[in-house]
DNA sequence: CGGTAATTTGACCGAAGTCAACAAAAGTGG
DNA sequence: CCACTTTTGTTGACTTCGGTCAAATTACCG
């Protein structure tokens, strides 16, 4: 259901694939504190990356697509030690590759090595945005946010048609990765879908004006 | 006043610097969406990475002190355009490397390769930290954990002594990193200074007891 | 079909925001 | 060095967005 993509993918994954691994749904396959030495991309499934608090409350930091890079970072800095765990969403399955190799592997042309500078400022982009969407947005500003990077994402990867798309994440998660309690995100959902701006069911969503969302999104 | 530091600074400055450059207190001298073939080390004085939403609300992301390095990301990926601007809190002086030295200069030793790996392994860490703190802290937890983060760090400079340090910070920028209002972070500093943990004029902050505001930063 | 997990809804609460006035510092020009 | 202005910080009264608690519904799954 989550399969893989084909156009986004980096052409690393396809030439040179090492190692494949595969998940279950709800496992947590990357552990704060561990040092990397292998770097990996999502072939198909979700998965997101995430921390927890002493008393178990949990932040989520971002939500992996198929075709993304999981642990980034340790591309260009193999060996350091992740800040935070890396969980699946779905089943999932990855690709390993050695640090060295695939980096060796993007500085090969030009075009990886642009490709994945895109990749990589993109990635801090949202990051970034995720801290500003929390820090200084409503509810509504944030989920409407996020619902437009991810479509964004997705429809990059051809695997979000006319704004519909497969969505595997819980209101649960949304609040972990957004600060807000599932009460409340489950309000401000209904309040989009009240105005039209999205439809959904469990697992797939629609995003029914993106503009408008657009609009929300950067004005709330 | 916020002069140069000395052990914590990565030799790299020490050795090869190639140009200064300074700036007067309240100057915006990295601009988003701009691409830097430089890197930047904070010679002397304080700085903040921040973005502004359209309406005018900022959100801060991170304080730099000397020592640091600027633009870590345009290291490892020169010719990305920031998502952040940065801006000076005090004069500063900053140390510019072309990003083709810098890191040759940085591969050269084993030493400087795993200083560096460190120093961005902390960096990733203090952002990701910083994402979970607005998501899911209290304002207690989110001042406290901001004021251990920063009192670590320029402990390793010896910029801290016994827990005093200067602290160009108004409470105005506090809250623009914590997501919170002046006038909450205000009544919240109160908190923390009726409970003496912290004690603060202007310009020095002291923290008094280090291990119960951890405890703090921690626990809320 | 029965049990568990996820969503939805209602009633109530409280942490943090808003608005506004004032006080204390810090510049600034004469 | 002092009046004057501007920035910051402080405090009070009141509001609100989002949280909490708890009880239905509704979906999923073996």
């Amino acid at each position: 259901m989550y399969g893989p993509t084909v156009a986004g993918t980096p052409d690393v994954v396809n030439t040179h694939r090492r190692e494949v691994r595969s998940f279950p749904s709800q496992r947590t396959f990357l552990r704060e504190g561990e040092a990397q030495s292998y770097v990996f991309t999502l072939y198909s499934g979700w998965a997101f990356r995430y921390t927890t608090l002493r008393d178990g409350r949990r932040q989520i930091f971002f939500f992996h697509v198929p075709g993304d890079i999981i642990a980034l970072e340790s591309l260009t800095f193999p060996g350091i030690s992740l800040p935070f765990s890396v969980k699946s969403l779905t089943p999932v399955t990855l690709c390993a590759f050695d640090v060295k190799e695939a980096n060796s592997l993007v500085r090969t042309t030009k075009f990886q090595q642009d490709r994945s500078a895109v990749t990589m400022q993109r990635f801090f982009s949202d990051l970034h945005r995720r801290i500003a969407d929390i820090g200084r947005r409503s509810a509504m500003g944030r989920i409407s946010q996020l619902l437009v990077e991810i479509e964004g994402r997705l429809r990059r990867r051809q695997l979000s048609k006319n704004g519909t798309f497969a969505f595997p994440v819980r209101q649960e998660h949304l609040a972990d990765a957004l600060g807000l309690t599932t009460v409340y995100v489950n309000r401000t959902l209904d309040k989009l879908r009240k105005q039209k701006l999205i439809a959904f069911d469990r697992h797939r969503m629609t995003i029914l004006d993106l503009e408008r969302l657009h609009e929300i999104a950067e004005e709330e």
